[in-house]
DNA sequence: ATAGGGCAATGCAAAAACGGTATTTGAAAG
DNA sequence: CTTTCAAATACCGTTTTTGCATTGCCCTAT
């Protein structure tokens, strides 16, 4: 049954329905907000790729989004040229108005977070310093330009540091998942590969997976209420390899692990993505292709009485929606020119 | 597991990525509108439920999106007390601020409408009688309202009426799926029931629905290019039902055909939704509870070259919008007591 | 000229948002 | 105490949106 009716014209006379026709709405239904919302960005900068970036969406959808647009109004908004876009008349017409009508609703919902106490309040937030560097950063600079009546007082340290368990009120933490009735959600969900100095590649080339791990140190990042090695252990599992996952030299720091794997001193399991500067610049590599999925990961924790606090549940929403929306491009180029050697 | 050349050090640094940051958008992306949307037609009327009939979406979804706006806000924006919905402060701040918005955003869209000649100008529409009859006038009606600027010159006949073969622009046909180069959008597929006056039905009672058939006249309305009785035949072949479909009594117009089984004549095949009128007075009874959906319906049609057309298109994507995202809402008819087995 | 790169459009499959139905809850009226 | 009405919730289907990969176009550099 694919296709249902309308509205049918309602019963005839026997049902007093107080309300008239009451068709106001019916142009509100039809406005294509967030199509609209996508020229915007595109306008302004005069470019879909610029735009989908700083969407966090791709060019793909944003090109669509302004097709339909142009295909509702029937005339185009802007003018693909060569050179680049140019806005049309209509365009032009059309961008004022909607930059000002979107500044005024976000001016306005600024406003009422801050009359609800959202505002004005310092969030004191928890990360592990492998995820702080490789993305809180960028992540955290990006909400306080979208919200910068909100405070942050970071603190990133090896320790799990739960939610009302310590000096903070939003935790990301690095675990398997749960199933209890904490508030958590996956931010970023790893994939191990074993890592280690391009030195130790070259003269182990040809070995296959599981001499090659038998033939090193293998590099484990302690983690608190796990057993010795899980990460190790989970990887042989996925690939059926018959290694001691329990043998090796164990850091608190995934940084401190992941040095002594560039210095030479081992194998390291990484997610390729989180360590991509490292292999990019050819510190670490990667010799096997063979990644699996623990399950392990990034998850943010908030406490459930804290859920009601307006300044942390909007952090927590967005910083989801943040993740669910762009899982890669936020990954990639977040920090330039550092990653400690 | 073969070993993998180290990692090929693609674009390390020299990605200069000239895009800063760039987070004016940020809040944009967060900018809840359909949600904006939502929350202004429940607090112009005070009411979810009338909301949800004025923007043909139910209730439960309206609930949904304003609950969703107040959790992001982190207040509540209406209370809910047992004489009504009364606005909060909240909620009394940010209605003027979205109706402007809004108010502004349709309004240049109009315009750019009207200069893309959109506007001002009067669409040929063609319409079968009962369709017409049955819902045409509310939706266009409906369309009027949203789009006072585009005039409407009707035709209804029990022709097919084609665009450009006859006198309009825009076509809704009864027909069958066809795969053919035209544009062709299914608004409403029929569910097909027998129906027959209640005397018939009563004088019928314990038969079963072949004997039915059987003993009693039945009535077509001619389809112009169809073989005599196809929708009975189709009707037939759905149930494995020994009748013989090209029998009976076939008229021009399905209103009249649906007087003659009104007044005792035979049996006709409808839809329960298209006749809910007649069958919620008692007029016409459904004794049997057999539908079968034959692909047969409206389909709205447009000749290829007027798909430039701005106005054809406007009106062509509003209707197959309207129809697509409607429930049975003002419908819904109370039919109560018949459908006897 | 020709190869290469940047950018927008598009086919397709996957994912997420959205909507509907049915049910529950909660308050008020009979 | 039952009945009724409106909003909230559970559950689930499906439409819409999105991303990836690819194409096509035009410009630029070789």
């Amino acid at each position: 049954m694919p296709i249902r009716p309308p509205a049918a014209v309602d019963e005839p006379r026997l049902k007093p329905k107080s309300l008239p026709p009451e068709a106001p709405d019916a142009a509100r239904l039809w406005l294509p907000l967030n199509a609209l919302r996508a020229f915007e960005a595109v306008a302004r900068r005069l470019s879909f790729t610029g735009a989908a970036a700083s969407l966090h969406i791709s060019q793909s959808a944003l090109s669509r989004h302004v097709s339909r647009l142009e295909e509702l109004l029937g005339c185009k908004l802007l003018e693909r040229r060569s050179q680049g876009l140019v806005l049309t008349k209509a365009g032009a017409a059309l961008l004022p108005v909607v930059t000002k009508s979107f500044d005024g609703l976000e001016a306005t919902m600024q406003a009422l977070r801050h009359r609800a106490g959202t505002s004005q309040r310092m969030l004191r937030v928890h990360m592990p310093p492998t995820f702080l560097y490789v993305m809180g950063m960028s992540l955290l600079r990006e909400f306080r330009l979208a919200f910068p009546d909100i405070s942050i007082d970071l603190f990133s340290s090896n320790g799990v540091g739960l939610p009302r368990a310590t000096v903070c009120d939003i935790a990301i933490v690095f675990d398997r998942p749960r199933y209890d009735d904490a508030v958590r959600d996956p931010l970023w969900l790893i994939s191990q590969t074993p890592a280690c100095a391009p030195e130790i590649a070259e003269r182990c080339e040809g070995m296959d997976l599981q001499a090659f791990l038998r033939a090193n140190e293998l590099l484990h990042t302690r983690l608190e209420g796990e057993p010795f090695g899980v990460l190790w252990a989970a990887f042989a599992r996925r690939f059926d390899l018959e290694i001691s996952p329990e043998r090796g030299l164990a850091l608190d720091s995934e940084r401190l692990t992941v040095e002594l794997a560039i210095t030479g001193n081992g194998v390291i399991l990484v997610d390729v993505d989180m360590f991509a500067k490292e292999i990019a610049d050819g510190r670490l590599v990667t010799p096997y292709d063979a990644t699996s999925d623990s399950g392990f990961g990034y998850y943010l924790t908030v406490h459930p009485d804290d859920m009601s606090d307006p300044a942390i549940a909007l952090f927590r929403s967005w910083v989801i929606q943040r993740f669910t929306h762009v899982n890669r491009d936020g990954a990639a180029p977040p920090v330039d020119g550092l990653s400690a050697g």
